[in-house]
DNA sequence: TTCAAAAAGTGAATACCCTCACTTTTAAAG
DNA sequence: CTTTAAAAGTGAGGGTATTCACTTTTTGAA
């Protein structure tokens, strides 16, 4: 399994891929061509779609690597969420956006949210969908631990709930990286903002 | 002002916006060619451009076009809302969505709200967002007049919960144009389950 | 070691968006 | 009616993603 050609092959990949990461954000997806990546990855052109079905392809699969680390951040906040409903929900999408932006620029989020949208049958769009899934089911996840613990309300459907959060923190990241001014905390205080009537309605009622 | 020139101006964008509608429809937004379009509209390539930046600017024309219609029947609904919370904004969601595919196919869809995301800064792309805004203003009317009404508690903020109503039907909406099988029905369902515990929150309590 | 088949690499060719230097048409003044 | 300037139209050409017929490399059996 480890002969040459498959060392062979593990090695152009990751070239490419690491040409993708470092010139993407160096010059933004747009600007960079295929032929800069092959270039830098000491490979031609056609060998670079031998590996990557589009140049979206290549974007989504550095996305990727970031929503993982995302996921990773945000498994570890659901596993033991600060106190209070509104804190621990804050706190997960607030993990989310923090990561957000380590190895990514906004324009390449914009391109990778555009691609999703525009090609959702090729396996592009359906990795990126994918890890949207995932993330959603995150939320839901925090939604039952907090429901567990008692700090909201039993009778309410965690999934309907955790989809509208995910949904509109997704929204909001979106708004945010269309605006290149926009900063993070920008970003955190309109969501805790809008988190917050949510947060108390579905909190558990006091009992005095 | 209505001289010739300004005649045959509007002539020609009109012929070129028709040529776009019924081409986009009936073959697809990607599938069909400034050229084609040109030639449809008896017009040439570089005439195309005279009156549409980009590709992409000819297909916010046609989506505005769609939009509006949106907004309008949506402030029918806002006007007098359906009894009940959850029954009023199902209503308003509902009708967004029944006329949403009157002239637009799901793919037009897809490709204008890529547009957006990825070309924020263009003229394209704001006036998408703009057409957002008033849809997600539109959200916040509605769950004012409810609050004047004594529907809706009027602790809460409007204006955070219509966003957060907005994102998540727009959100919603995006999926259902991601998937070209899934029929308007089982989207109005999908967002009603999840409007469910929402309405119930923000409703009034009884007061027995 | 040799050789045929399979896998992978290659880059010239293709397709399509968009631009721009040039031509044609319209407006309006003399 | 001429003339001239402004406005609009035109389509060949530039740029870049993607393809594909051909070449090179690797594998594994003889």
């Amino acid at each position: 399994m480890a002969g040459l050609r498959e060392k062979q092959k593990a090695d152009r990949e990751k070239r490419i891929l690491k040409a993708a990461v470092t010139k993407f954000r160096a010059q933004g997806y747009r600007s960079v061509r295929i032929e800069d990546l092959a270039e830098a990855a000491e490979v031609s052109v056609g060998t670079v779609y031998n590996y990557y079905q589009t140049k979206g392809d290549i974007l989504i699969a550095t996305v990727a690597m970031e929503v993982e680390e995302v996921l990773a951040s945000g498994s570890d906040i659901v596993a033991a969420p600060p106190q209070g409903v509104h804190n621990a929900i804050c706190a997960l999408i607030f993990s989310y956006y923090d990561h957000s932006l380590n190895y990514l620029s906004k324009e390449m989020w914009r391109s990778a949210m555009a691609l999703s949208i525009d090609m959702p049958a090729t396996p592009n769009g359906q990795r990126y969908s994918d890890l949207d899934r995932r993330l959603a089911v995150q939320v839901t996840e925090l939604i039952t631990v907090l429901q567990n613990r008692g700090d909201v309300r039993a009778d309410l459907n965690p999934v309907a709930l955790g989809q509208v959060i995910f949904n509109n923190l997704n929204q909001m990241f979106i708004e945010f990286v269309k605006v290149e001014a926009t900063t993070l905390s920008v970003l955190r205080d309109a969501v805790a903002r809008q988190m917050q009537p949510i947060s108390e309605l579905i909190a558990t009622p006091n009992r005095p």
